[in-house]
DNA sequence: TCTCTCCAAGACAAACCGTCTGACAAGAGG
DNA sequence: CCTCTTGTCAGACGGTTTGTCTTGGAGAGA
């Protein structure tokens, strides 16, 4: 049950990035996106970020054609989400107020921001009874 | 100024947990508070992240008497902070609101609990006029 | 002096991460 | 058939990190 919940590495997001911002691709085309060219030595540093991207599980490969076309299978929130427990596993307990206090009193907040950011509370208040999973 | 900037590890993490719970404290007492007992290697070991930690600045050692101190040099708060940071820069350009909404919208907040954040906001507008520090 | 505790310095293996090499399969064109 | 080219696959390599451990020596107290 240990298996995943891996994070994934600067050069590996720098690939889903490039996917999350472009699109599915083969290696050859994420290599451009991500180091400009392609020689012999990027295309196989992409192809091992991919591999490991996959075993992670946040990779999907399309095998069906001759060249494979790579996905993402996680999205920038969910990374988001999974950075954020980690942080708050390591250092408050688990709980997620104490992330949620410090960037609200910590981090200076235009008064714009607070207002959306009332606004949202406000629309979580009314829509009160959905979301019923933890 | 740009010389730091490093996170702690999770057994260097252990340590500054202990003495942010208990205090500052020599090696040996860390050693058990951490490990349970505190046999040579295991001193030694508490002794080498402890080394670590002060290097990177998040530890200090007073070396007044003949067993020196540790203490912490950063909090909780300020760990917390690093790593959101890192999670906005890596992810989502360096901004905290991604972050912000994420946790507002995606973990279940209890009705109290979005009672007491909307009042902190409004604390936060009525010190409206100047941001506490960049 | 003997002994015990402590500090300093560094060795150490394991893991991780980015990189790179080599072998092999399939298709195109002579 | 032969040879390029373009992929995939499998694995090695070197550097860095991380937690652990060993050794040597200084200093205080019986």
């Amino acid at each position: 049950m240990r298996r995943n919940e891996v994070d994934v590495t600067e050069a590996e997001l720098a690939l889903l990035t490039a996917i999350w911002d472009h699109g599915p691709a083969p290696i050859r085309r994420l290599a451009e996106r991500v180091y400009g060219e392609c020689g012999p030595s990027t295309y196989a540093t992409v192809q091992k970020l991919l591999e490991r991207l996959e075993q992670k599980g946040c990779a999907t490969r399309d095998r069906s054609g001759s060249v494979h076309v790579f996905d993402a299978a996680v999205g920038r929130d969910e990374l988001i989400g999974r950075r954020l427990r980690a942080v708050a596993d390591s250092l408050c307990g688990g709980s997620m107020t104490p992330l949620l206090t410090h960037l609200v009193e910590g981090e200076g907040l235009s008064p714009t921001e607070r207002d959306e950011l009332r606004s949202l509370i406000d629309r979580l208040d009314r829509g009160t009874r959905r979301r019923p999973r933890a």
